[in-house]
DNA sequence: GTTGAGCGTT
């Protein structure tokens, strides 16, 4: 979520800036290059700025309707491979229901993967998960998959 | 490239 943010934020304001770059240029204004590219490039850090301060708002309210029509639930996914990755995850969880976010819990320290994750999805696809992969073998080992107990969603 | 029970991070 807030990477995406922070992707959406900096290409908007690579755009805006190239866009203030370009529109300076159709003004036949005969600055230096490098004076109107940083004109393009606060111009554009204002705009991606406002942008942030707008999207925030219509964003939640989306998640929150989805969320709210779908009812989701998180659930706890434990004992998983060390070198599986979100695509595996969710490739394991996407034929049972909507996945909407996957967190995969890392050490705070090393930044490395710790072998369970959380998976939001809709209810309905939530026990059908648990129905279907608590308890059975993935790779080797034996699937956890539970609702969570923290951090709950209405 | 390391580890193995576990309910978390921005």
């Amino acid at each position: 979520m807030s990477f995406s943010c922070f992707i959406k934020l900096f290409a908007a304001a690579l755009v805006l800036s190239l866009l203030g770059y370009y529109s300076a240029g159709l003004f036949g204004m005969e600055t230096p290059a490098g004076s109107v590219f940083a004109t393009g490039l606060l111009i554009g850090c204002v705009a991606g700025g406002l942008l942030v301060a707008l999207y925030p708002v219509s964003s939640a309210d989306e998640s929150d309707t989805d969320a709210a029509s779908s009812g989701t639930s998180n659930l706890y996914v434990g004992n998983l491979p060390f070198n599986a990755g979100p695509d595996d995850i969710k490739n394991l969880f996407a034929p049972y229901g909507e996945v909407v976010d996957i967190r995969m819990v890392k050490d705070r320290r090393s930044k490395r993967f710790k072998g369970y994750a959380f998976v939001e999805m809709n209810s309905a696809g939530a026990q059908a998960a648990i129905k279907h992969l608590d308890n059975n073998d993935y790779a080797g080992r034996t699937l956890r998959v539970n609702e969570a107990q923290k951090k709950g969603e209405a």
